[in-house]
RNA sequence: GGGCGCGUAGCUCAGCGGUAGAGCACUGUCUUGACAUGGCAGUGGCCACAGGUUCGAUCCCUGUCGCGCCCACCA
């Protein structure tokens, strides 16, 4: 017999293993099967797992073992992501605890003991440190219970995701699609590395405006400018006013001589200029700004850089600054201005500063070279495959969000100032002339062509952004270049499930590349679910401590709970997903009870016969059961198909705590404990049919405990493991067999709400008296009976010509029911009960009649609509009649 | 500054033209031979506000207020 509780732990350690070994997850490019395939977002190699990624993984699953059931030839692609950036962070962090630095050019030495580990070396630690901890995240996936193919994960930096990357590099730089420029980019001055427009992110900062004094040639006369970076204006080339500005248009022509410098520099008239801004008149730092950089190249003024690599002053500043950090800087020069009698005045200023992702510093615009890719050109060909619906966006306003960005792309920066990721395949001569190409062998070859002769050549030590590499993972991961059985096969992808924060990051990057390589949108669907945040709907972050370590939650509750619950938050439309420990504590709950559902199953004998044709059920109560597992059946189907997980999550709840358990099996008690016979036979067939496609039905949701069941069932020995099942295929329903039950659940739960507000004691079993029963009554009644006698607690149920006076009444459909309580109750308690009813129906009976004598409703209403108030009207009136009846009785 | 989403029971959320729903919490009650991680029965709602469309609006439209997200040139 099956234990009390379900103990997930024990039973999760087990079966997945088992999955995993037996080859359940694995998918069969050669079979003729329909493919189905999903590539998962690769996880940082080094990361664990949280909030987000159960969440996702959750959806994931539940869509892959879904459809596996299906009958489709599924891949679930797993695989990791080298994480550039927050790759190196994490073991720069690392190492420094140990005292080990980088040895980066230029960088200030705070130790002079401190080990340095070059390029080489510290390439090695990574490794190092991906051998160490690359396990983790892919271990918890497996504990969330994760069906991916195992026997195909990659990671990006493997050989043949290298070897894709270098292709895409160099075919794109042929096509003059990958360019190299000198341009602003935005530079992290603490990972000392220029990234991309995504990967800045305002802040709200309170700061202050300083109003400074620039005095005009020749004059006596300043013109006045407002920054909130003062120390910029060592770079200052310009102050542009508006042409029509009648504050400064005088001065336009003029030059100013910018102080602490004394540079000469033009006044320049330029519609960049807002009168209504700080002065109307604005200093213009060409180097250090994207919009001065603009009206920089207008007005042909240089551009004079002042930071170096870590934003600090370099040799283009007076001497006095050199060397300072730019916030130090700042300081120094408005005290220097004050002194110089040129800071005007100072004004308290919020404004939004630009912030690294990852480094949590400002982002400073520095001129530098880096690569780009023509992003603009590579968009063209997904905004035509979203437009013409190639690809499908749920919910749909993703679509728009994709439009938004991809027509206003600027060209995408992927060229890193890092030692982890995929090193640039470029070579420069002794000229800098550059040669791009698949081997250093080849570059070689390219450069003897060029010069003539051999000549040394560098490699270019940058390495690329690591959504370049992500962007190919649809492909990549397939074999991509070579042209796979398994490319050939899964290529465009089914879906892709992944979170609103990386839709520009990596869906319209993995559009871009697949378009371009492979000529087909890289996925059909793209299903975008919002963010879990803790039960405030803030975000989870360490700094804020509510972090939710979905692993604990694992330890508490199981898998299959978390992941229940994961199901039901997803709306398709929601932005924000709200986690409280009690909902997961709710599906534990959920599973505990189907686990008991099956163990009172078991008690009682329910199996199935060798032979089972659930169509032949004759009795009500088992009709009934097998067109309501049908209509749940439908209605999952139908819910995943629109990727509408909650309510496939909600009606699997609903059937099998709401349906099955509160009623099926308290329905059934009597069948099952009594006699022996045909009856019980046959409801112990479609218990334990029910179970079993139910358990099919919970198994993309809840996978462990289902497999567990099924295994106790005793399924596992005829037909295998339940993850390789076929998905159950609904049957039909009974019409008259739902109505019966219909007004069998209405009589029931109409005494018990009766016995319940009148205090009569549960134990308590009166007599049902019935008054004014139909034939089709009569017969219900016989054959429910002991049903009734069970869970209305009663005690026989008669017919009378009459209700007895000093009992508690009610109406079901044309019949009254009458319970004498005699002493047990208070009859004045009964009248008042009764009056409220009546008024209840009297109150309905009134709105009814509104709309009915409304001529506007009754022509203009569609007809049902019209007759549906009609019967309700009817219904509610014959009703309040009979109650009235039985209250004249109370009273008489 | 622009765009988008959301304001429904004490809390977290479904529903989205025609009887307002769930889970948790709360109240009463029950150790009924599956389950107290439970059963049964309840309490609780001008569906943010104001207009409009409609025979009819929680649902569609417009505006207001509040919350959140994304994008945007750090005067």
């Amino acid at each position: 017999m099956l234990d009390k509780t379900y103990d997930p732990k024990e039973i999760e350690a087990r079966r997945y293993p088992e999955w995993e070994q037996s080859g359940a997850f694995e998918a069969h490019p050669e079979s003729a099967k329909p493919p189905y395939c999903i590539v998962i977002p690769p996880p940082n190699v080094t990361g664990s797992l949280h909030m987000g990624h159960a969440l996702d993984n959750t959806l994931q699953d539940i869509l892959i073992r879904w459809r596996r059931m299906k009958g489709d030839d599924v891949l679930w692609q797993p695989g990791t992501d080298h994480a550039g950036i927050a790759t190196q962070m994490v073991v720069v962090r690392n190492l420094e605890q140990e005292g080990i630095g980088l040895a980066v050019e230029g960088a200030s030495k705070t130790d002079a003991n401190k080990k340095l580990l070059n390029r080489e070396e510290f390439l090695a630690k990574v490794w190092e440190w991906k051998a160490y901890s690359g396990g983790t995240i892919t271990g918890q996936l497996r504990r969330l219970g994760a069906s991916c193919d195992w026997s195909r994960e990659r990671f990006t930096m493997d050989e043949g995701l290298s070897k894709a990357v270098l292709k895409v590099f160099v075919d794109l730089y042929r096509q003059g699609l990958i360019y190299k420029d000198n341009r602003l980019v935005n530079w992290d001055p603490k990972m000392l590395t220029a990234i991309s427009d995504l990967e800045v992110e305002s802040r709200e900062v309170r700061g202050n405006l300083w109003y400074f004094r620039y005095p005009i040639e020749g004059s006596d006369e300043h013109i006045i400018v407002a920054t909130t970076r003062p120390e910029t204006m060592l770079g200052d080339t310009a102050v542009a006013v508006h042409p029509e500005d009648p504050k400064w248009k005088h001065l336009i022509g003029r030059h100013a001589i910018l102080p602490l410098v004394g540079r000469r520099i033009p006044i320049v008239a330029d519609e960049y200029s807002d009168p209504e801004k700080g002065s109307g008149a604005v200093k213009i730092t060409p180097a250090h700004d994207f919009n001065d950089f603009e009206v920089g190249r207008r007005h042909k003024l240089e551009a004079i850089s002042i930071f170096d690599k870590f934003a600090r002053l370099n040799d283009n500043a007076p001497e006095r600054y050199r060397g300072l950090d730019r916030f130090d800087a700042r300081k120094k020069i408005v005290a220097d201005m004050e002194e110089a009698g040129l800071l005007d005045k100072v004004e308290p200023h919020t404004h939004a500063v630009p912030y690294g992702d990852r480094g949590g510093v400002p982002v400073e615009p520095l001129l530098t070279e880096q690569w780009y890719a023509d992003a603009r050109k590579l968009a063209e060909a997904p905004i035509a495959a979203a437009r013409d619906g190639r690809v499908r966006f749920v919910p749909e306003r993703g679509r728009e969000e994709f439009f938004r960005w991809m027509e206003n792309i600027e060209p995408w920066c992927i060229s890193r100032q890092l030692w982890w990721g995929h090193q640039i395949p470029a070579w420069y001569g002794p000229d800098k002339k550059v040669f791009v190409a698949l081997s250093e062998g080849e570059a070689r070859e390219e450069a003897r062509k060029h010069y003539g002769k051999d000549v040394p050549l560098e490699r270019d030590p940058d390495v690329l952004d690591t959504w370049f590499s992500s962007a190919l993972w649809p492909f990549s991961t397939l074999g991509w270049p070579e042209e796979t059985p398994a490319l050939g096969k899964y290529y465009p992808t089914s879906v892709l499930v992944t979170g609103w924060d990386i839709l520009f990051f990596w869906v319209a990057r993995m559009m871009m590349m697949g378009m371009h390589f492979m000529t087909e949108v890289p996925f059909r669907t793209v299903y975008l679910h919002g963010l879990v945040t803790d039960e405030k709907g803030q975000k989870m972050s360490k700094s804020k401590g509510n972090v939710i370590d979905p692993l604990e939650l694992i330890e508490k509750y199981g898998a299959d709970a978390l992941r229940f619950t994961m199901a039901s938050l997803a709306a398709a439309s929601a932005g924000r997903l709200r986690l409280t420990p009690a909902r997961v504590e709710g599906s534990r709950n959920f599973a505990t009870k189907l686990w008991n559902a099956t163990r009172f199953a078991e008690m009682n004998g329910a199996a199935l016969p060798e032979v089972f044709d659930p169509a032949t059920a004759q009795l009500t109560v088992n009709k009934w059961m097998l067109g309501e597992l049908a209509r749940a059946n439908q209605a999952i189907d139908k819910a995943l198909e629109e990727f509408r997980v909650n309510e496939a999550a909600t009606t699997l709840y609903e059937f099998i705590w709401g349906i099955v358990c509160d009623w099926y099996v308290e329905l059934t008690k009597p069948i099952l404990q009594g006699a022996d016979g045909p009856e019980k036979n046959e409801t112990r067939a479609v218990t334990a049919f029910v179970l079993r496609e139910t358990v099919k039905l919970l198994h993309p949701v809840m996978p462990f405990i289902t497999e567990e069941l099924w295994d106790k069932l005793g399924h596992r020995a005829v037909h295998g493991a339940l993850i390789g099942q076929p998905w159950p295929a609904p049957a039909a329903t009974d019409t008259a067999a739902d109505a019966e039950m219909g007004w069998l659940v209405k009589l029931i739960s109409d005494i018990r709400s009766a016995r319940a507000e009148l205090n009569v004691p549960a134990g308590a079993k009166l007599r049902l008296l019935v008054v004014g029963a139909d034939q089709t009554t009569q017969t219900r009644l016989a054959t429910h009976r002991a049903a009734i006698e069970r869970l209305a607690r009663v005690e026989g149920v008669e017919t009378a010509a009459t209700a007895p006076k000093a009992s508690l009444q009610l109406v079901v459909g044309e019949a009254t029911y009458a319970l004498p309580v005699g002493e047990v109750i208070d009859l004045k308690a009964e009248g008042a009960r009764l009056q409220k009813e009546i008024k209840k129906l009297g109150d309905e009976v009134l709105k009814i009649d509104a709309k009915l004598g409304n001529a506007a409703f009754v022509s203009k209403a569609p007809e049902e609509v019209v007759e549906e108030q009609r019967e309700r009207r009817a219904q509610a009136e014959q009703t309040r009649a009979r109650l009235s009846t039985a209250l004249a009785r109370l009273s008489a």
